[in-house]
RNA sequence: GCCGGUGUAGCUCAGCUGGUUAGAGCAGGGGAAUCAUAAUCCCAAGGUCGUUGGUUCAAGUCCGACCGCCGGCACCA
């Protein structure tokens, strides 16, 4: 197991093209893939698309196309970016493959056969012309759908549900056991919490459309998207010659979907019979990335298109930039300038030209060949370099295994800024002012090219094809990747004297000052901040994964257990006549804090005791300072109830959407303290 | 409100189990060099290590409280 590793990243949800999140996710995982590569290991990286639910075939319709049709297309888009990222996956998998279908039937059937798939009632609101059920908080006015604003239903469906529950405490179990199940540490503590807090069991199947997997034996049904789509990782190796690969190494996800693969993802395996040592190593969180320090937001991003920002400034420095600059793990943020700033500093001036003002030694001196290492001219100097060498090449390595790229790159260039610090401090162009000094010049010339050897192997996750360029011209062959042969630097000395190197021009563009106002103004980016129209529509938070099915949110998914909720009961006058509601009025009113729609106000109900205090969630529609000296009505005999940490002696009555809603008063003047009724 | 994280130079961040003058990169300042895409190298400067108590011979590093920010959960009756 040792000598493999099989790298993940999500599908992505093909309602939305690639864009810079998604690019991420992809690049970070092919990095990982080709590290590991590097070392000798037999390597498999999965990507591809997830492609069934109801969106996708609504999507479809008003399109007029076929869901399959529609599919194609957008999964061929996922498909044809990567290459341009210089992201090469082993295999590609689509969810509406029959290779998929199939397996994750047979996943199916197994948990069903172990008796963690029952029947069971599914009710909720229910929208007809959406075919499909709403969580009541995203109702809209007056129980509306949200986007028909047609009046819903409260419906009851027959369902599949999947007995999560029953794997809390082996869940727990194996958190416990392997820490580095879930990373980064933080994302652990918050599944480890989550799970605590006790889990409900899952809806996992819809009849409410059509576009999905048929449940076995019962094909009215489909299964619902988190079981279909995260069974992908198993499906595309589980039954071919690639078997040997499982369980991954690393799944990379974003940090919103964490919980579908750290919680869900382990139970299904553990209900089909996956013992421990079969679940996934390790599932590992990343940030998201704004850009220019805003949320992406769709127009944003249509600004950082990955493909178009590779075009410009070419795929393996838009690579390096996602790699060094951000934390895998943390948030990040993408800006044109510090791209900018990372090709001019760290790959123009520090790699490309410790290559640059060596070839010129050798093509004068050596007749562009290799020059022969001389140990007789070691010195304090040469000792450092090789000391340094030593241990970046090491820390290199130790970052990759702990999943810190960012650091892995600092590593290899800090060794190409040794190489630069030796250059200066070995003056070879004051040697070669000294014939009787030639053999210390190639010496000295040995070792600089040593250094830039290791580099190309360092940085080769990264920027594939211009360490390769720069092999090439070292007269080095491309880097490939041999399963068993581990070609990570560890030893000094793999130039070969005597070798034809070739020189040719410089690897990296070099951006001036100027240059960069004018890329700058191309993309649209002033003084740092790209500029956007609709920012405050970009508040709406994106999600650089695209697996997460708007219809399959956590709220959504975790559907309620098939126990009865309230329906639209008929009550009796008797009924009506226990809620004691009253006129009040607002004698003033402030916001809570760190809460967008809470309203903590004194209301005057006409008793002795003084205004009573009523937090309302109305913040979004009202201000403070509006409501002092309003009439409105409230519910008095309500129970008091703690709101974010500030009690409540009842409730405002009020309608509409959050952030037009009404509160509810009277048109006449009449004495605060009245009864409604 | 509960839980977790975090707050270190202008910016982005390192600082492990507490122990000499708190580090790096970038930006800015000075200098050297001139092999090289005006790229490189060196030097100096720059920090009350969020605030405040405490433990200790010794705390950025441990403990308490508070403040700020971020995240998860809950809540929005």
């Amino acid at each position: 197991m040792k000598d493999r590793f099989y790298v993940t990243t999500p599908i992505y949800y093909v309602n939305d093209v690639p864009h810079l999140g998604t690019a991420y996710t992809t690049v970070a995982a092919d990095a990982f893939a080709r590290q590991r590569a590097l070392r000798g290991m037999a390597t498999r990286f999965l990507t591809g698309t997830d492609e069934h639910g109801l969106k996708i075939d609504r999507s479809a319709k008003e399109r007029g196309q076929s869901p399959q049709a529609f599919v194609d297309e957008i999964s061929g888009a996922f498909r044809s970016a990567w290459p341009k990222l210089r992201c090469q996956p082993s295999d590609f998998i689509r969810t509406t493959e029959p290779r998929h279908k199939k397996f994750v039937q047979e996943l199916w059937s197994k948990c069903a056969a172990n008796g963690d798939i029952y029947q069971g009632e599914h009710e909720g609101w229910y929208c007809v012309s959406c075919e499909q059920f709403y969580p009541e908080k995203d109702l809209a006015e007056g129980k509306t759908c949200p986007t028909h604003k047609k009046p819903v239903e409260w419906m009851k469906e027959t369902g599949y549900f999947f007995r999560l529950s029953k794997y809390q405490d082996r869940l727990l179990a194996l958190y416990e056991q392997r820490p580095e199940f879930v990373q980064p540490e933080g994302r652990r503590n918050e599944v480890v919490t989550f799970v605590k807090e006790g889990l409900k069991d899952l809806s996992i199947s819809r009849t409410t459309f059509q576009w999905g997997v048929p449940v076995p034996g019962d094909d009215k049904h489909v299964m619902y998207v988190w079981f279909d789509a995260l069974t992908n990782y198993l499906s595309a190796v589980k039954d071919s010659e690639h078997a040997a690969f499982w369980p991954p190494n690393l799944q990379l996800v974003g940090k919103d979907i964490v919980r579908f693969h750290a919680i869900y993802w382990p139970a299904f395996l553990m209900s089909a019979g996956y013992g421990d040592d079969l679940l996934p190593r390790t599932v590992f969180a990343h940030g998201f990335l704004t850009i220019n320090g805003q949320k992406m937001g769709k127009s944003l991003r249509n600004t950082v298109e990955p493909v178009r920002l590779a075009e410009y400034f070419g795929a393996d420095e838009l690579r390096y930039f996602l790699l060094r600059e951000i934390a895998l793990g943390q948030d990040g943020d993408f800006s044109h300038k510090k791209l900018i700033s990372r090709i001019r500093s760290d790959l123009a001036a520090t790699l490309g030209n410790l290559l640059n003002r060596t070839l010129p030694f050798v093509v004068k001196h050596f007749d562009t060949t290799v020059p022969s290492p001389d140990a007789s001219f070691d010195g304090e100097r040469e000792a450092h370099l090789r000391k340094r060498f030593a241990e970046l090449v090491d820390e290199a390595k130790t970052a990759w295994d702990h999943f810190e790229p960012h650091r892995a790159l600092e590593c290899a260039i800090a060794l190409a800024i040794e190489g630069n610090g030796y250059f200066d401090a070995r003056a070879p162009w004051v040697l070669a002012k000294s014939p009787e000094r030639k053999a210390e010049l190639g010496a000295v010339i040995y070792n600089v090219l040593e250094v830039l050897r290791a580099c190309t192997v360092l940085l080769w996750p990264a920027l594939p094809d211009k360490c390769d360029a720069l092999r090439a011209q070292l007269g080095l062959a491309a880097l490939l990747p041999i399963a068993g042969v581990d070609k990570w630097p560890s030893e000094w000395g793999g130039m070969a004297p005597g070798a034809k190197l070739n020189p040719g021009g410089p690897l990296f563009r070099n951006i001036t000052k100027d240059d960069e106002a004018k890329i700058l103004a191309d993309f649209g980016v002033t003084d740092g901040e790209t500029k956007v129209t609709d920012a405050t529509t970009a508040k709406a938070a994106e999600k650089p994964n695209a697996h997460a099915n708007p219809a399959a949110t956590p709220a959504a998914a975790a559907a309620p257990a098939p126990v009865s909720a309230d329906g639209v009961a008929i009550i009796g006058i008797d009924d009506f006549t226990k809620v004691e509601l009253k006129l009040g009025e607002v004698k003033s009113a402030e916001r809570v804090p760190k809460s967008d729609k809470l309203l903590k106000l004194q209301i005057d109900i006409g008793e002795a005791a003084g205004p009573r205090q009523i937090l309302a969630g109305i913040g979004l529609a009202y201000k403070p300072e509006d409501l002092v000296g309003k009439k409105l009505v409230i519910i008095a005999n309500l129970a008091p109830r703690k709101m974010m940490g500030h009690e409540s002696q009842g409730m405002v009555l009020a309608c509409g959407p959050s952030e037009s809603l009404s509160i509810v008063t009277i048109e006449k003047d009449i004495p605060v303290g009245t009864r409604v009724k």
